[in-house]
DNA sequence: AATGAATGAGAATTCATTCAT
DNA sequence: GATGAATGAATTCTCATTCAT
C-alpha cells in the first residue's frame, strides 16, 4: 500500500493536536491548573502519554500553547482595528461582546484567571498577553478623554477591574448571578 | 515544678499550630501552593515532618485550616455583630477597612484567589466560607433596600464583584494601582 | 526502462543499509552510544523510522553491524593473507598501518574502546571479534618465536597492550600525543 | 519511646549511603555505565528509589561520588607524599602496587576506563582526576629525567600507556592474562 | 518500499505519608 | 512529643518498536 501523502499526515496531525488542547482545556477546567497532569490529560484523550510528546516538546509548551489560544479567543475581542475614536455606542459594544464571551466561553475565563494567579505560568505568556491588552487601554483612556473625563487612567483602571470582578463572580456562580441586569448597570458608567 | 495542666498542653500545642500555620502560609505565599511541600514547610517551621503530622491529620486538612483561617481574617471584618441596620458612614468604614486589609494582608487576598481558581482546594472550604459571607451580603441587601435601591441583590452583587476585581487588579500590581482614588470612586457607588 | 532485476534490487538495498551505518556511527561518535536514537539516526539518514526497521531487524542488530563492520576496517590490516611467516619489516608495516588508521579512523577506536566498555554491547560482538583477532595474533606468536622468544606469548600479550595502551592515550588526547616518538619507540620492541 | 539520637541518625545514613554506593558500582560494573539506573540499583539494594534521593541528591551527584571514590581508591597509590626524587626500587614498588590494586581491585579498574570513554561522566570528574594524576607525572619525568633519558615525557607517556594497555587487557581476559609475567618485562623498562 | 502516528515500558525525580525508635 | 529514614505512587519525559496506510 502505499503511505498517506503529506496533506494526510498534516491532517492528522493538526486534528489531533486540536484534540488534545480541547481535553487539555478540559482537564484544567475540571481539575485546576496544578491537577492537570500529562497523565490526565493524555488518559482523557484516549491516547498515551509518549503521542503527547509527539505534539508537544514539552508540557510548557503545551500550556503556553493552549492559554495562548484560549486567552487570544477572549482577548481578540478587544482589538477593533479601528482609529482609536470610540463612541458610545462602540463602547456599549465592546461590553456587550465580553459579557456574550463570558457566556459562551466561560472555560477560558476560568482559564484567564487561573493564568493570572499563577506567577509561573504567568510568565510565559504575559509578555505576549500585554501587548493585546495594551491597544486596547490606550483606546478607552481616548473614550474617557474624550468623554470629559477627569481621570481617564482611574476611570480605564475602574471599568477592567469591574468587568474582571463580574466576569469573576459570575465564574463562580453562573447559574445565579444576574448577569444581564449588571450589564445594564455596567451602561451607565460608561 | 508541679506538672502542666491539660490546659497548658493545649495552649502548647495551639500556639505552635499557629506558628506552622504561618510558616505554611509564607511557603504558599513565597513558593506557590504547588510548591509548598511538606518538607519545606516543616524545616521553615524548624520541626521534623512527623511531627507536622501530629498537629495536622494531613496536608488537606493543614490547607484548610490555613485558608479558613485567612479568609476569616479577611471575612470577619464583614460581621458588624448588630442589628443589620447599616448607616452610609458604616458602609464607607467597610470599604475603608477592607482597602486597608487589602493593603496590609496582601499575601491572604493571593491566596484567597489562589484558592477560589482551584477547584479541588475550592471544594474544601466553599460551604464555610459561604458561611461566613452571608451574613453579610443580607446586611448589603437591608442597606440598599433602605436607600430606596430597585434591585438590592444586584446592587450588592455589583459592589461586591466590583471590590473582588479591585482587589484582584490591586494584587497583581500593587505598585501602579491607583487605590485611593478608586475608593473615591467607590464611594459614590453606595 | 526494463525492470530491474533482483540483483539490482539488492544492490540498491546493500547501499542504502552502508549509508544508514555511516549515519549511525556518526550519529554514536556525535552523541555518544546513550543518545544515538534510532530517531536521530533515521532522520540524520534522511529516512523515516519505519524504514530503517526495513533494514535492521532491531537496533541491537543494526548496533552490532555497525560495530562489527567498524572493527572490521581495523582489524582486517591483521589479516595479511599470508602463509604466517613475518619480517621485521613487515611486523614495522603493520604498526604504521595501525598508527596510520589510528589517526584516520579516529571515531572507530573510539567506538571500540566504548564497545569495549560496555558488558552487554561487548556480548554481541565478542565472538565475532575474536575470530578476527585470533590469526593475528597466532602470526605474531609465531614471529616472536622465529626472533628467538623465549615467551612468544607473553611477547605477543605486551605488544597488543602496548598499542591499545597508545590507542587509548592518543584517543583521550590526540593534539598532545607524541605519537612519531612513541611510534619508534615501539620498533625497537620488535 | 524516645527518638533516635543524632548519633544513631548519622550511623544509619552512612552505612546506608555506603551500602547505595557499593550496589551501585556493582550494577554499573554488571550492566554497564549506560544501563545502571536507579530503579535497578534500589532494587539490588532492597530499598524504594525515594530513599535513593533521600541520600543522593541526583543520579549525576551520585555518580560523581561512586566515580570519585572508585578513581581515589586507585589514584591515592600515585600520591607518594615525597620529595619527589625516585629511585629504581621505589618507581618498582610503583608498579608492583598498581598491579596488586590491579588484581583486588578490578571493579574500579573497568569504572576507571568507563569513565575515561565517556565523555559526560568523564566531564564530571575530569579536574578532580587530573589534580590527583599530576603530580605521579612529575615525579615520573623527573625520574626518567635523572635516570639520563633523553626524552623523559615520551618516556612517561609511555609507560603510562602501556600500564593503561595491561590494565585494559587484564581487565577483559584477567583468567589469562600472564600479569606477572608481563610485570617482569615491565620492570626492564624504567 | 516508505511513512510517521501511535504505543508502552521505562527513565529520573518528587512528595505526602508512615513508622520504628 | 519528636525524629527523619523509608515508602510508593505520581510526576514529566524518552525511545525502541509497531502498524495502518
Amino acid at each position: 500500500m502505499s503511505p498517506r501523502t503529506e496533506q494526510q499526515f498534516e491532517a492528522i496531525r493538526e486534528e489531533r493536536k486540536e484534540q488534545i488542547k480541547r481535553v487539555a482545556l478540559e482537564v484544567v477546567f475540571e481539575e485546576g491548573f496544578q491537577n492537570a497532569s500529562i497523565s490526565k490529560i493524555a488518559q482523557k484523550a484516549g491516547i498515551s502519554k509518549g503521542l503527547l510528546y509527539n505534539y508537544f516538546e514539552s508540557k510548557e509548551v503545551m500550556i503556553r500553547e493552549i492559554i495562548l489560544e484560549g486567552l487570544s479567543e477572549i482577548t481578540q475581542i478587544f482589538d477593533p482595528n479601528k482609529d482609536g475614536i470610540l463612541t458610545y455606542e462602540e463602547v456599549r459594544f465592546f461590553i456587550d461582546e465580553i459579557f456574550n464571551l463570558l457566556h459562551s466561553k466561560i472555560k477560558y475565563w476560568q482559564l484567564y484567571f487561573a493564568v493570572m494567579m499563577q506567577p509561573r505560568v504567568m510568565a510565559l505568556v504575559m509578555e505576549q498577553f500585554m501587548e493585546t491588552l495594551n491597544p486596547f487601554m490606550v483606546i478607552l483612556q481616548n473614550y474617557f478623554k474624550q468623554r470629559g473625563s477627569s481621570d481617564p487612567e482611574v476611570d480605564t483602571r475602574m471599568i477592567l477591574a469591574f468587568l474582571d470582578g463580574i466576569c469573576f463572580h459570575y465564574m463562580l456562580d453562573p447559574h445565579h448571578f444576574p448577569l444581564q441586569k449588571i450589564k445594564e448597570r455596567l451602561y451607565t458608567m460608561i
